[in-house]
DNA sequence: TACCCGTGGCA
DNA sequence: TTGCCAAGGGT
């Protein structure tokens, strides 16, 4: 395996087989005629404001950038006030547009210009791209827009037109898609009117390919667009594939012993973040994809109710019975629980060895306490024991 | 490598 | 209402 700096990689992808000059024609005359013109930091080619912008725009829409853009530039005219400026204040003139480690990266390479480049911006990509907040994209458009160097952009918009007009099925944002994509770009740069071309491609996207109600009729690249010839417009780019739920299993101990129930508090950070919980005897468990599928049948008990476990209620007191009840399942944003309930009553309890972090709560003031949702409605359920 | 980051607009 | 996504980069 040879190790390739970028540059050299998008060198070699230039495959032959993937050039075709006739379609940046078709982009450049395109953006001549039919692109955006007046945007505000189309009226110069000061690197600064290009940089400005570009970082502005990244994963953010023009329409949002605008007031931004121009409150920021008219605070901070150029790379030196940036760089001099104390970085509470750039956050000030960031705040509302988000992604704030943005805001940092930027105040952070202003710095850098100006030490590293005596506040130049560098014309070489590879260059630019080693500083924060530049990556291989924005470096190019950064200097195709402020020195015409020839360098390829891939964002959201050129995925989005690439998908279409070659047919590229599979999610961009996965690398092997992207890999392909970045070979496209590259392969299909033209020689001269850099600038027209790569704004034409993100008013393209932007104006006309849009991701819904594209406008196919006025496309100049409709003749060569796989996925109108296809009639499959709507399905590309594929969407990104939902990410399947991280599955998290625990086992809960409710201990009961004369109409109260034994409680933990929990840490003040992670789920339920200071709220009394159930005792959680094996922590919160991956489920495998298998098991989940199980979930609709109770664990076997012989896997459950082991000696670990009776060792475990031992030390609260004499266990008059054990048994499982049936799990329940709770979904959080970012992951579901599946929660097996083990329900043990104490004939006697031992006494002093209830510590401070352990808290016995009648049951019947279940429903005032701080507990977490399913727990709370665990413990509810108890009263109503007609449903065991 | 896949995930995280903020906000607003849209269907 | 909810989910998706928009001029990506950092980790």
């Amino acid at each position: 395996m040879i190790l390739r700096t970028p540059v050299a990689a998008a060198a070699h992808a230039s495959h032959s087989s993937l050039r075709d000059p006739a379609f940046s024609a078709s982009v450049i005359d395109w953006q001549r005629q039919h692109g955006r013109h007046k945007l505000p930091w189309q009226q110069s080619r000061d690197a600064y404001r290009i940089w400005l912008s570009e970082i502005m725009l990244q994963q953010t829409q023009v329409s949002a950038v605008i007031p931004y853009y121009q409150k920021f530039l008219q605070r901070f005219p150029t790379v030196f006030d940036l760089a001099s400026a104390p970085v509470e204040l750039v956050m000030e003139h960031w705040s509302g547009l988000g992604y704030y480690t943005r805001a940092r990266n930027l105040h952070r390479c202003a710095k850098q210009v100006v030490e590293q480049y005596q506040g130049q911006f560098p014309a070489d990509p590879a260059h630019l791209a080693e500083l924060p907040g530049i990556g291989r994209s924005t470096a190019a458009a950064i200097t195709a827009f402020a020195y015409g160097t020839v360098a390829a952009i891939l964002d959201g918009n050129v995925k989005r037109v690439f998908a279409r007009v070659f047919g590229i099925n599979g999610y961009p944002g996965s690398k092997p898609v992207e890999d392909v994509m970045w070979q496209r770009a590259v392969a299909l740069l033209p020689a001269q009117g850099i600038e027209a071309y790569t704004q034409g491609l993100m008013d393209l996207g932007a104006t006309v390919c849009t991701r819904s109600k594209p406008d196919c009729a006025y496309c100049p690249l409709q003749q060569r667009c796989v996925a109108f010839a296809q009639n499959r417009v709507a399905e590309l780019p594929v969407r990104k594939p939902k990410k399947q739920q991280r599955q998290k299993q625990a086992v809960m101990l409710i201990l009961l012993h004369e109409g109260s129930v034994l409680l933990e508090r929990r840490p003040d950070s992670g789920i339920w973040g200071g709220l009394l919980s159930l005792p959680e005897l094996d922590g919160m468990q991956p489920l495998t994809p298998e098991q989940d599928t199980s979930q609709r049948t109770a664990t076997p008990e012989r896997d459950l109710l082991t000696p670990e476990l009776h060792a475990w209620i031992a030390r609260f007191g004499a266990a008059r019975s054990v048994q499982l009840l049936p799990p329940l399942q709770h979904v959080f944003t970012h992951f579901r629980l599946h929660i097996q309930p083990v329900l043990a009553q104490l004939e006697q309890r031992v006494a002093g060895v209830g510590q401070d972090a352990e808290i016995w709560l009648p049951l019947d003031r279940a429903d005032q306490a701080a507990l977490p949702a399913p727990v709370k409605t665990l413990l509810q359920s108890l009263t109503q024991p007609l449903l065991f």
